[in-house]
Parts: structure tokens; C-alpha cells; sequence
RNA sequence: GCCUCCAUAGCUCAGUUGGAUAGAGCAACUGCCUUCUAAGCAGUCGGUCGUGCGUUCGAAUCGCGCUGGAGGUACCA
């Protein structure tokens, strides 16, 4: 299928003035509908001709031969502007979508494999609601990879290593917590949360406890029975409410490879790190020295001999490489360590790995919430402002439940309804904007039917559903009559369908769900409005609107889907 | 101190590989429901794009300086 662009740029070579490569470089949309559904600036040229802008524009319109499907070409002030034939754009947006239905501007298959590293939270811990962030920007991107043609590796890096375990441990015995199997078994992550919780309570007055805490974890990595017995009960306890979460918000993962399993591949990365003379000793520990690239030491060993974070990351991106022969690694993790990162990426290409450009850090800013003096802060788990992901859910489902009641009380399975709307909302408002910036949370604003939420959204989608529902019967291409999908309302909805493709490969491109979820409104936007303009059923027009609407509900649900959004059918 | 990120309407944000008169939503105000979910649509009001200089035919967008905010910066992750 060749694209309008295509097409354009091939005509405009024809005439010799520019090359075709330079027209698809030009070439724009502009905002104003006036001014066309193409638009190519003839200002580059100018100097090389020797000629004003405005006079290449028009002798370009007179010289220019008519592609298929463009009805005039019109030059203004030193630009050249293409109109599409509206009859023409519908016939060809609908074709393909009715061809390749949810698959509609995805790419084949490129044979690359990109490894999304997302969510990955601690053990021992419940989700926060700032885990939501993580979570549901690589859910999405692992969507918009897959619909890019990528095969997608999502790993949950859990964090089920490190001090945080001495703590447990020392915590749990401590209270003389049961080391009978049925009571290992029966723990839950609450209870595992309440040990950090008193353990940050009583270190404040017993500083001597952290250092029993790191000997637990020392002892912990040297293999003591009980102590792994305990460690194994508590990652048991965690995962089994972090499945529970994940499945309600539609999330899943390939592997679930924490970083308890690099443990002993650890040794290997040292000996190699030694090898190639990269480990120096500095402060009593082991360190990689980054100074050629202005950047602080990576430390690799603490001083006692346990590893870090960094260490733990470095084996894991070899066993990646090794293991999925990867052509991207992306890691969605917050951006306060971004620097963590630069280290880790620049120690691998110390030791001469070229694929080290192909590690990707996606940071993304904080999630806000208003305290009563109206500023705007971040919860902090030590100090348990954090709100569990949890209970934030459940809020959100009580709330949208009451409008539910309120509106459309008849409906079944009102409570599971109101989950994913509950979920969505959370999710949309997650994603609608730049990952880099900052979440400011709002109830209202995030649980609103009206502007930019999930709830709108959906409700565009629920709507078209339901006039196919009470139309009991689905329209076929070959009864759509072209001349009819022409008006305004319909155009600019068939316009906003023909962006799906460009759209799902920059969201790709820039590793942006937000560039969907913004699509996402404006097909909603678009969608409202035409089926408010231009009614369906019991019109003449009947059946081509209503392939209009089937295509439109197509093309919604899989960017519903691509964001992790829920494309409920009824509310 | 050094490094990174952010700054666009009263509020929350799009727009950033340079293109025409800078766009939405919320809030406020005004219309539109016997008609496919008014959970909607249409309209009014609202701007020194933080600031100065530079590059360019053309800058919210690129470069440099400054201001303000957030984060990071050796034994947490």
C-alpha cells in the first residue's frame, strides 16, 4: 500500500524540482484544515533556485501532475498544499482496517527481540501506588513493541536480595515468628510489611540492629538453612499477592527472574571484571573507576564482601544478552536512577560489550499528591504516606461503583465494570502524559467522565459498542457507499482512524505510551462527535455509518489495548 | 559544588527530527436531551510559550548564559 506521502513526494519529484527523498522530509500536516491535509514549505529551496518561495509554490501547482486520491493542490504564501479526496481517504482507511481488523497499522514481524524490564518490585514489600508507574508504562510499551513487530521479553526483576532480607530476618525471629511450614505458609505480605515498619521503629533507638541485619544477610548469602527457609516463605508470601494484583489489572510477565538468581553468577562477573583490569580497590571496596566518561565510580563490592545493586545488574544484563540475544534492553525504572544506569551501561562497554548502546534506561518522574496546604509532594513509604496499590484501586472501583449505581443501576456484573473502569482510570491517567513528567494525582480529575480519563475514553468506546448492539447486525463493506462518509463529522473521524500506524510507531519510536493515550482521546473526540452529528440507525445512511462505527470501534479497542486499558462493551 | 530532568492560559497538560493565526481538558459563563449511554455535543472567556542573547528565510521547538522548581551525587535499591 502506498502511502499519500509516498504518492505526493513521487509526484512533486516528477516536476524536477525536488527530490523525493526531500518532499517526505518536508512534507507536514497542518493544523489549520483549511490549509489541506499536506502541506510542503518551499523555503529550503529558495536559495538553490534563486527563486522566491511563493513562486516555486505556484509553479509547482501548475507543473504538478495529480496523484490518485488528491483533488487540488493549492500554493499559499511559499507553501504547496495537498487536498485529499474525502471519498478516497475513506475508501482506502477502511479497507485496510476492514483487512487487517486489530492488526490495522501495526508492522510485520522484524525478527528482533527487545527485552522490557518492568514493575520489578521489592519482596517483602506491598505494590505502592507509585509502583503503578513502572508497572503500566512497560505493560504499554510492551504492547506497542509487539504491535511494531517485535518479539517481547518482559522480565520482573524482582528485588528479592540484599539488606532489606536481614532485616526480615532479624525482624521476624526477633518477634518470635513460627518456623512451623503451615505457618510459613499461611504469611502474608502485610505482616511482612509490619516487620519493616517496626524494624525502622526500633533500629531509630537500637542502631546496633542494622548491623545485625546486614550479618543476617551476609549469613543469608552463605547459605544457612533457616535463614534461606525464611527468606523462600517470605518471596513465597509476596508473589502470591502480587499475582493477584497483576491478573486484576490485566498485567502479565515471560519470566519473573529476581536478583536472588544472579547470585551465583556474581563470582564470574568479577573474575571477568578482574581480567580485564577494570576492578580497582578504592575505600575499602571494589570499584570500576568511570572517570574517562565524567562519571563517579560504579561500586561492585562492598567492603565485607556482599555484593550491590549494580553488581546484581550487571550479571543480569549477561545472562540477558545470552540468554535472548536481545537487539534493545529497556529498563522502566524511575529516574531518580538514571545515574545507576549510566554507570552499569558504561562499565559493560569497559568491558568491550558494543552492545552496551543497545540498553535503554526509560525513566519516568514521580507520582504527586496535593497535601492540604495545596503543594504538591511525594508519598514516602518510610514515613507511610505511600498509599498501597491496593487500597487505591479499591478506592477507585467504590467510587466509580456509586456512579455506576447512580446511572445505570440495571447493569450486570456492575462490580467487575467497575474495577477495570476503576483500573483504567488509574492506568489513563498514568499515561496520558510525558513519562518524564511528574503525576499529579487528583481524584476527581482521574475518576471524571468528562476531559482527558480513562472513563471518557472507554465511554466513546462503550457507546459505539452499543449502537452495534441494538443494530443486531453487522454492516459489510460492500454495502458502504462512499459519497455518504464525506460530511465533516465523518471525515474528521476517518482523518484522526488514518493516524493509527504513525502513532503506534513513534509511541515506539520515543518509548512514549503517552503518544497513544493522547490518540486515544482524540479518536474519542472524534468518534463523539460523529456519532452526535450524524445519526445511525433509521437513517438513510444507515449502513455506511455503521461500518463507520464498527471500524471506529476496531481501531479504539486495540489502542485501548495497546495502553493496557480494559475495552469494556457496556457501563 | 557537580550532574540530570522540568518551566506553555487561573489549574492540569498537548505541541519539541525548526514551518502558516501556539492547541486541548478542567474551572467560570451560554446554548442543545420524546431520538443509537447528556457518562455527550456546540460555543464564550482566557497567552510577554520562565528570562536574555544567538543561529535561521522562519524558533515554544536548536545553541549559550541566567532565574525558579524537582531529583541524583561511595558501601540502600
Amino acid at each position: 500500500m502506498i502511502s499519500f506521502e509516498q504518492s505526493i513526494a513521487a509526484a512533486v519529484a516528477k516536476t524536477g524540482t525536488f527530490l523525493e527523498e526531500e518532499v517526505l522530509q518536508l512534507l507536514t500536516v497542518p493544523q489549520e484544515t483549511t490549509h489541506g491535509n499536506f502541506s510542503l514549505p518551499c523555503f529550503a529551496l529558495a536559495k538553490k533556485l534563486r527563486k522566491a518561495p511563493k513562486i516555486i509554490a505556484e509553479t509547482l501547482a501548475t507543473e504538478i501532475e495529480l496523484p490518485q486520491g488528491i483533488s487540488k493542490v493549492e500554493p499559499i504564501n511559499g507553501y504547496l498544499n495537498f487536498f485529499i479526496e474525502r471519498s478516497f481517504l475513506a475508501t482506502s482507511v477502511l479497507t485496510q482496517i476492514e483487512e487487517k481488523g486489530l492488526n490495522y497499522g501495526h508492522a510485520s514481524s522484524n525478527n528482533k527481540t527487545v527485552i522490557i524490564d518492568f514493575s520489578s518490585p521489592n519482596i517483602g514489600k506491598e505494590l505502592a501506588f507509585h509502583h503503578l508507574r513502572s508497572t503500566m508504562i512497560g505493560n504499554s510499551l510492551s504492547r506497542i513493541y509487539k504491535a511494531n513487530g517485535y518479539r517481547v521479553e518482559r522480565i520482573n526483576h524482582l528485588g528479592d536480595w540484599g539488606t532489606a532480607f536481614g532485616k526480615l530476618i532479624v525482624m521476624y525471629l526477633r518477634e518470635g515468628g513460627s518456623l512451623e511450614e503451615e505457618a510459613l505458609d499461611q504469611l502474608t505480605v502485610k505482616e511482612l510489611n509490619l516487620l519493616y515498619s517496626s524494624f525502622s521503629k526500633i533500629s531509630k533507638e537500637n542502631p546496633e540492629l542494622e548491623n545485625e541485619a546486614r550479618a543476617a544477610f551476609t549469613k543469608l548469602e552463605e547459605g544457612d538453612s533457616l535463614y534461606r527457609k525464611l527468606w523462600s516463605a517470605f518471596k513465597k508470601a509476596t508473589l502470591k499477592e502480587l499475582m493477584r494484583i497483576y491478573s486484576m489489572m490485566g498485567v502479565s510477565f515471560d519470566h519473573y527472574i529476581g536478583e536472588s538468581f544472579f547470585e551465583d553468577k556474581i563470582p564470574a562477573v568479577l573474575d571477568e571484571l578482574r581480567e580485564k583490569k577494570l576492578l580497582v580497590k578504592s575505600q575499602e571496596l571494589d570499584v570500576v573507576m568511570l572517570n574517562d566518561f565524567d562519571l563517579p565510580p560504579c561500586l561492585i563490592r562492598k567492603s565485607d564482601g556482599s555484593t550491590l545493586y549494580a553488581t546484581r545488574d550487571l550479571a543480569a544484563a549477561l545472562y540477558r544478552k545470552k540468554e535472548f540475544q536481545f537487539s534493545k534492553c529497556l529498563y522502566v525504572v524511575d529516574l531518580g536512577q538514571s545515574l545507576h544506569f549510566k554507570q552499569v551501561f558504561h562499565v559493560l562497554k569497559k568491558m568491550d560489550y558494543e552492545w552496551y548502546q543497545d540498553m535503554y534506561h526509560i525513566p519516568f518522574g514521580v507520582i504527586l499528591q496535593q497535601t492540604e496546604e495545596g503543594k504538591w509532594e511525594k508519598g514516602k513509604t518510610r514515613s507511610g504516606t505511600a498509599s498501597l496499590l491496593r487500597d487505591v484501586i479499591e478506592a477507585a472501583k467504590e467510587k466509580i461503583l456509586t456512579f455506576i449505581n447512580e446511572k445505570n443501576p440495571e447493569l450486570e456484573n456492575k462490580e467487575e465494570i467497575a474495577t477495570q473502569i476503576g483500573i483504567s482510570a488509574l492506568t489513563f491517567n498514568d499515561l496520558k502524559n510525558r513519562r518524564l513528567m511528574d503525576v499529579k494525582f487528583d481524584w476527581d480529575s482521574a475518576l471524571s467522565f468528562d476531559g482527558a480519563t480513562g472513563p471518557y475514553v472507554q465511554n466513546a468506546h462503550v457507546r459505539l459498542c452499543s449502537i452495534m448492539r441494538k443494530a443486531a447486525y453487522t454492516a459489510k463493506i460492500e454495502d458502504v457507499s462512499w459519497d455518504t462518509l464525506t460530511d465533516d463529522a465523518a471525515y474528521e473521524l476517518i482523518k484522526v482512524l488514518s493516524r493509527k500506524g504513525n502513532n503506534i510507531a513513534k509511541a515506539c519510536e520515543t518509548d512514549e505510551p503517552s503518544t497513544l493515550a493522547q490518540y486515544a482521546l482524540e479518536i474519542a473526540e472524534a468518534a463523539h462527535r460523529f456519532i452526535h452529528q450524524d445519526r445511525v440507525l433509521g437513517s438513510a445512511e444507515e449502513k455506511s455509518r455503521l461500518y463507520l462505527v464498527q471500524a471506529t470501534q476496531i481501531v479504539l479497542e486495540n489502542v485501548l489495548d495497546l495502553l493496557g486499558l480494559f475495552p469494556i462493551r457496556q457501563m
